[in-house]
DNA sequence: CCAACAAACGAGACAGAGTCTCAATATCAA
DNA sequence: TTGATATTGAGACTCTGTCTCGTTTGTTGG
């Protein structure tokens, strides 16, 4: 139950920036402090907002090239709710429920259905009180380890 | 192995669009000749491109009002894969690879982990040939079976 | 077959999230 | 203190998707 490691959040990114020969500017200082001042879940506009109101100079700019640092450091989780940019499968009715394993070396996707996943998916939402709309798994992987089977064909960038 | 209704998708949208009393317009013919005439995922612009090489009268309009009606059908699934309108989580340090519940009724977001969701994908992962970088897991729920038991409060609309 | 009503249409303005450019500024090591 | 350069803000721009409005076109009843 003890946490493994006690160094506050702030401190860890700050040493990042610094690794990284970065600079750490106050309006940097504003950002960081008010994403790890929060434990609520924030998208870009709303942390502008709340970083705003410890620098008013903090501009929407500042916030989208300071994000990728964030979760690059790993101490901050970006998650694709996207409400736009949906793309469509015309193949629903075969395969409903299949899951998709998306390849970031070659773009490749490959779909994939598990009864396995799907009966754990409904008693964990069971458990917690809900029951099952739909869901979407998307894992991004690598296939780098695997190129020699032939089973990614890598682009030449 | 057989599939158990040989129906092709295409007549079933005509189907479901006259159950529906909608007319059946030129624009809309290109569109499902297209929908229904590849085995690829389609975004909304390649659609259009596509549709307006049988009938260069599509418009932009037309294919994202049909595409509502696509997905109401059952016949074609919507993957929300957003490149953009991204959330984020400044807690992720403490809890990596946590996967989201959330409730369509009341909008309340539950977190939730699983060793053995987590074990599966890399199984199945590794079946396929890729290693895990990265997954996300989003499910969307309902608790209107559950309100009486005061888990979701849903929010009176 | 025709007329008429409503559904559906296209064009283009608009919205919202995110990216990019560029001149001005601020950080930080020497 | 100074200077190289990383960083900044403003705002133009892109991209996906929505909405409005005047026009066109299915469809149905006569």
């Amino acid at each position: 139950m003890s946490k493994p490691d006690k160094t506050p959040a702030k401190e860890k990114f700050l040493a990042f920036l610094e690794q990284k020969n970065l600079r750490i500017t106050s309006q940097r200082r504003a950002i960081i402090d008010t994403v790890f001042g929060t434990d609520q879940h924030f998208n870009a506009e709303q942390l502008l907002e709340w970083a705003r109101e410890i620098d008013e100079s903090v501009s929407r700019a500042t916030v989208y090239r300071t994000l990728p640092l964030l979760t690059e450091s790993g101490l901050v989780h970006e998650m694709d709710f996207g409400k736009e940019y949906k793309i469509y499968d015309p193949n629903y009715a075969e395969h409903p429920n299949h899951n998709h394993i998306i390849c970031d070396d070659c773009d490749k996707v490959v779909e994939f259905e598990s009864k396995q996943l799907d009966t754990l998916e409904h008693e964990i939402s069971q458990n917690l009180g809900f029951q099952v709309k739909t869901q979407q798994l998307r894992i991004n992987a690598s296939c780098d380890e695997m190129k020699k089977l032939g089973v990614c064909d890598k682009k030449d960038h």
